[in-house]
DNA sequence: CTGAAAGCGCTTACAG
DNA sequence: CTGAAAGCGCTTACAG
């Protein structure tokens, strides 16, 4: 068996309690006697016992915050269901998850979630930043208070947070590139529509295909990039104007959201099947389009890992005082089709 | 906070050792108390805390033995990856994990290993078990006297064992099916080398490549299905007859081991990048073979989850009594190419 | 700066 | 059939 307190104890001549102190950088020790029992535990490599470690701070629990813009972004509902699967594991350690999801990117009402967690109190936050320097200036504010920051799904900077838990956009854009050769013949057109070249992720994606484009042996004839803001109406325009004028584009990159406005032009225009198509995330509308043969490729980087992983990650670090080995953890980049989901 | 068992105790007017005899079966309880105590628990919720339970049950530990046809097969080293990544998790919980590789498929050293482990003794039991009448009723046998087994990678029938975990080999190769469509034209020539039509994944993954090939809309002809036994020797000679007799195949679908093999005929035969290719596993040599654009998808089947999601639900069933919820836990059918490695 | 004691929620002998 | 006590390995006041 492992090592525990009280061997150590035993063997530095004091009780649990210095051990403890020491162990756990409490402070109020001589430093004699501090070094002594570093060394000691160091020697028999201890490990504290996390069951017991939990049991024995149930009695102050944790509350975490959690903050996604899921409102009306079935993205999220996976982010969501990765979220409670790990809260599932972790109520018999005390912790709690306090959800709030928001609809859409107004930086005053984020400001004020955080707020209201802040005063509940909470001891961590997890959350999907807008990126806006409001936020990240008080994200470095609760970092500084003692409240650690994680960010899921998309990142910000100079907000001090602990770590990014999510998809590697560049990677994605690659990944569509890679897929692209199979779908259009050398020096084909391909027409790009994305979200919104302001979100950093959007652009990185559209970085990611050009690069990989120019790395690979075929040409592609890249005839525009249209920005549709996630939005299906906006999408439907952008696809219907763009394919009319461009009645020879083979394929399409869609690197962000508006995917079912683009499929609707498609259709309209009759040219489903034809036209082959690759977007991101695996929602339900993706699903339909791809079943009816729509849409060729959907390039998915794991929803549920983007909601259980800062969990587990924010628990270790508060409890364990477990640093995150990385500043990145990056899902996978996974590629569907209709045959594999 | 949720309840305990002291406050059941309490409220039912017996003692927390009551409340344990009742609530793990363990006998030797007053029929009436038995029901009023149950009938609290369920009232108010009673859900075991986790952590307590594993600090109380630390004085005896548990064993779980783990046994894998891993010798020279890489496939392996992630299933045992994500096995160790379990064991970490599980440590703190008195678990520790017996590790046997074997090489290759002896159904006397397969036996004689989980004889060996028997006598440790171990409480559990993990296996990628031999498809062998012999095996299957010794599973049986410890299933009887108590040890749970899980099979993992591979299944057996009639061996009574908890439940499943691994890939879908059905669906696998109903994904390479979807795949193939975009490397051929239509009623282009296809090759099918698999290991051995006598292992039921193997011919799983084939038939799954030929019903979803029919399903689709273009129309493939299939040349052959040969044999090669996971054999790189082998595969090189299958590879190269094929391709000699059939010069006008414009794909390759090989089911099972022996890539590099066949990859060494492409070669060979200075096919690379014209024969297209699609294959399984994400091992090193598949990897660098993709990596060259001599392979252009492998579909892989999550090797960590083979090895962690088995000890979890082993854990589970011995310490908290919960019978997996599935007889089968399937992996993703994950599809890579070189972009997304 | 340090120790002794109590407690987290459960299980395990032991005594009756 | 049942209860009282001890213990798993840790943390937390409290007293000095």
């Amino acid at each position: 068996m492992s090592v525990t307190i009280k061997e150590i104890a035993d063997i530095a001549g004091v009780s649990r309690g210095t051990v403890d102190r020491v162990l756990n950088n409490r402070g109020n020790v001589n430093p004699e006697t501090e070094n002594r029992v570093k060394e000691i535990a160091q020697r028999m490599g201890y490990r504290p016992n996390r069951a017991a470690r939990a049991l024995a701070t149930r009695k102050n629990p944790i509350k975490l915050g959690f903050v996604v813009p899921a409102e009306g972004n079935s993205f999220f509902d996976d982010v969501i269901k990765g979220l409670n699967k790990q809260a599932m594991k972790l109520v018999d350690y005390g912790v709690s998850i306090e959800i709030r999801t928001i609809k859409g990117f107004d930086v005053e009402k984020q400001l004020d979630i955080i707020e209201e967690l802040i005063n509940l109190p909470i001891n961590g936050l997890i959350i999907t930043p807008i990126d806006d320097e409001v936020i990240s200036k008080k994200l470095k504010e609760l970092s500084e208070n003692g409240i650690p920051v994680i960010t899921t799904n998309s990142d910000i900077s100079n907000a001090n947070r602990l770590c990014y838990v999510g998809s590697d956009y560049y990677k994605g854009g690659a990944t569509a590139a890679g897929l692209m050769k199979y779908l259009i013949k050398d020096n084909g057109k391909v027409g790009i529509i994305t979200g919104s070249l302001k979100m950093l992720g959007h652009r990185l994606r559209v970085d990611g295909f050009i690069d990989q484009i120019k790395k690979s042996k075929i040409n592609v004839d890249i005839v525009g990039i249209k920005e549709c803001n996630d939005d299906n109406f906006q999408s439907y325009e952008v696809a219907k104007s763009m394919l009319t004028q461009n009645p020879d584009i083979e394929a399409l990159f869609i690197a962000a959201g508006g995917t079912e406005g683009i499929c609707e032009a498609v259709k309209h225009l009759e040219l489903g099947g034809k036209l082959k198509i690759i977007c991101f995330d695996l929602i339900p509308s993706v699903k339909k389009f791809m079943k009816m043969g729509l849409v060729d490729f959907t390039i998915s980087q794991d929803p549920e890992y983007q909601g259980w992983k800062p969990v587990e990650l924010l628990y270790d670090y508060l409890v364990n005082e477990v640093q995150p080995q990385k500043e990145h953890y990056y899902t996978k980049t996974e590629i569907n089709i209709a045959e594999n989901i």
